[in-house]
DNA sequence: CGCATGGTTCGATCCTCATCGAAGCATTCC
DNA sequence: GGAATGCTTCGATGAGGATCGAACCATGCG
């Protein structure tokens, strides 16, 4: 009966199917009022902020008020990349889908993770800036090489380097089994690719839908 | 109310405490019977049984009859690493431990993660094994180059890939938050360090302790 | 000010599920 | 075969916690 960290806490804090309904709804990265939750959830209001609290409590969410509304988020991409692990474990044991519908198609190709892409377009994306060196693998870190600097600059993608933040992450895809790039670069590519509309979010889904033209552009820019 | 992988149901199995000191205890790697998790996680017997066939039903376990004997062990390095995950989140939100004591030192220095080696001792290993080009990135993948096959054989440590297991594969550190070397090979190195007895497993711990000449050995032939 | 809206707290209800003792199977040892 | 060991199933108990309606704060608007 080891102590160590409370494992259990955690992990009961998302088994329960209101809270694992609304932490998913989260990663799609934009914050959400609790109301919004309620109903992603599908619980009464009470409900929600019960639930909310205890997530609040637990170190898993962030709270910023303002005026009268009050927008929760994920407290952390270390949060979100545990809720994709446990994502990944559930798609693999789970013999829900039997196949996999079109709507998990559109998700396995480009989706939100928390604020970056994630999917097979994400990969091919981070596999191509590896191989045109505008990043560079350091040790198990991402770099951006100064060639890069300028080439995303000159695209108008704004990269300042936050205190706390990393510039360049890998995360790991639950349907591809292959990293994409997630930190402040990896959340300003998708900032533009919204931006520009390249492509737009799925309505109550984290897939995102790239328009021909935009994935010609997309494709022009992050996969020539 | 989406539907989606059922990421409640396996959360809230790792959520129960008697099953989180089950699962923690099987991060150790070696496959335990059914009488030793009841002791691990503080309960009876009919208990322990009890969240065992529901470990089972999730997907969560794998069991080897023996005779009489019933061994447990994790279904899959992937739900290993995402218990991993949540143990990182746990430490992250967890405000348990004020100072780091003792025993989470030595874990931090070396550990098992399943069936390799972890912390600080394996994140600096496989760092030198990239720089010597016995190792090499692909992608986002490990690759073991011939310079790599020839120094690991003559280490008599096996190599021989089998079919459904990547023979190197990179795993996250919760602990250093930096890569470290999991995958058939990372298996066998565990494996060759216990055998040669350069360390020793912790009694009732996942920590991996050196001995003075066991370690100046291990340094020799993998941090030279 | 008063009213509407967004959100939380309180109280009562209800149900799931963790728990253990006792009994039942299976396997091995003598 | 019989006894012992390892483990599971059954049944009863109990506690935690999820839920919602109603009442209660807070902010913003006219």
């Amino acid at each position: 009966m080891r102590e160590g960290p409370d494992i259990a806490r955690i992990a009961s804090l998302v088994g329960d199917p209101a809270r694992a309904n609304m932490l998913n709804a989260l990663m799609g990265g934009t914050a959400l009022t609790a109301s919004e939750l309620a109903l992603e959830a599908g619980v009464s209001l009470p409900t929600a902020s019960s639930h909310l609290s205890k997530l609040m409590e637990g170190g898993l969410l962030t709270l910023a008020s303002q005026g009268r509304h009050r927008y929760y988020g994920l407290a952390s991409a270390q949060v979100a990349g545990m809720i994709e692990a446990i994502i990944g474990v559930a798609e693999a044991v789970g013999p829900k889908r039997v196949r996999p519908g079109p709507r998990d198609a559109a998700m396995r190709v480009a989706r939100v993770c928390y604020d970056h892409l994630a999917g097979e377009q994400a990969v091919a994306m981070l596999d191509r800036l590896f191989d045109r060196k505008l990043l560079l693998r350091e040790h198990n870190e991402i770099r951006l090489s100064s060639a890069g600097a300028s080439h995303f600059s000159a695209l108008g993608i704004e990269i300042q380097a936050k205190a706390r933040r990393p510039l360049c992450r890998a995360c790991l895809d639950w349907s591809v089994r292959r990293s994409h790039l997630a930190g402040t670069l990896g959340a300003a590519i998708l900032d533009k690719i919204i931006t520009e509309k390249w492509a737009r979010r799925e309505k109550d889904s984290r897939a995102v839908v790239f328009s021909p033209g935009g994935k010609r552009e997309f494709e022009r820019v992050f996969l020539a």
